[in-house]
DNA sequence: ATGACTACTCCCAGTAGA
């Protein structure tokens, strides 16, 4: 078995003693890190290291970055999404891992917010989901196991949020956010959380403003989406819920899947 | 309700997040 998670720890620095308990508990075999908000050199490597865990990080000063986590080796790791090279921010990282049959494909994604959408900030949110859906269609074609975990910043449904009205017009639930987001899945690609229930309420995020987590104002905005390869391995799926009611804890919980594989 | 909270930054009021 083969534990994928995904967290948008709200500042790795800030966060690093939540993660190291979190590893310990829940004992991911790759991790999916976002919003790390550091450069590569100010990463709190050493203490993951020790866990057991290799290390890649693709950050930049204050804002956004990415890092993988795997206590499995990787054959290649692969910073940055194809399709713009004038896109400078620190959003994505491609890691594959070498399995008895075959390989594991892991794309890790912090997808632009978007919000104003009356602003720049939207079309580049729907660009940036125009290239992942490219490259999800090219990555599928390999008919590989593949799995692409983290941040959308996307509500797929009305049973995502606790207040579909009130987010209407926002960046994370707009038809065409949630349109791209449908390409994805039409692609082949299965959501995880989905696959496994039906029910309404399912949130990975509050807000820390206006007691979110109190009255449980939540939204569903962190996915594990999985090739056909991946899907057919589905053993289970979980939102570690708990860890938003630790002191300091980041504004997203964990996400993550079991998966039926056999590392090589 | 021009808010609320958290984290970042040439240090501290402005920006970003969602």
């Amino acid at each position: 078995m083969i534990r994928i998670a995904t967290w948008n720890v709200n500042s790795i620095r800030q966060r690093l003693e939540h993660l190291l308990k979190w590893l310990k508990d829940a004992s991911p075999d790759v991790v999916c890190l976002q919003e790390i908000k550091c450069v590569d050199e100010a990463f709190p490597r050493e203490p993951i290291e020790a866990m057991g865990y290799t290390v890649v990080t693709h950050g930049q000063k204050t804002f956004n970055g990415v890092a993988l986590l795997s206590r499995l080796p990787f054959d290649e790791t692969k910073p940055r999404l194809a399709g713009d090279d004038e896109d400078v921010q620190a959003r994505f990282f491609e890691g594959v891992v070498p399995l008895k049959r075959g390989v594991l494909r892991i794309g890790c994604l912090y997808l632009p917010n978007g919000n104003p959408p009356d602003t720049e900030k939207y079309p580049y949110k729907l660009k940036w989901m125009s290239r992942l859906t490219a490259y999800a269609k090219e990555r599928l074609a390999n008919e590989e196991t593949f799995v692409l975990a983290g941040d959308f910043n996307v509500i797929p449904d009305a049973r995502d949020v606790y207040d579909a009205r009130a987010w209407m017009g926002d960046a994370l639930f707009l038809p065409q956010t949630r349109e791209r987001f449908q390409a994805l899945l039409n692609l082949g690609m299965t959501d995880a959380v989905r696959a496994t229930t039906d029910a309404a309420g399912q949130y990975t995020f509050w807000d820390y403003q206006a007691g979110g987590w109190a009255k449980n104002n939540g939204i569903r905005i962190d996915h594990l989406l999985l090739s056909p390869q991946a899907s057919d391995r589905l053993a289970n799926a979980g939102i570690d819920k708990h860890l938003r009611g630790w002191e300091k804890a980041s504004d997203h919980v964990p996400v993550w899947v079991d998966l039926d594989l056999e590392a090589a």
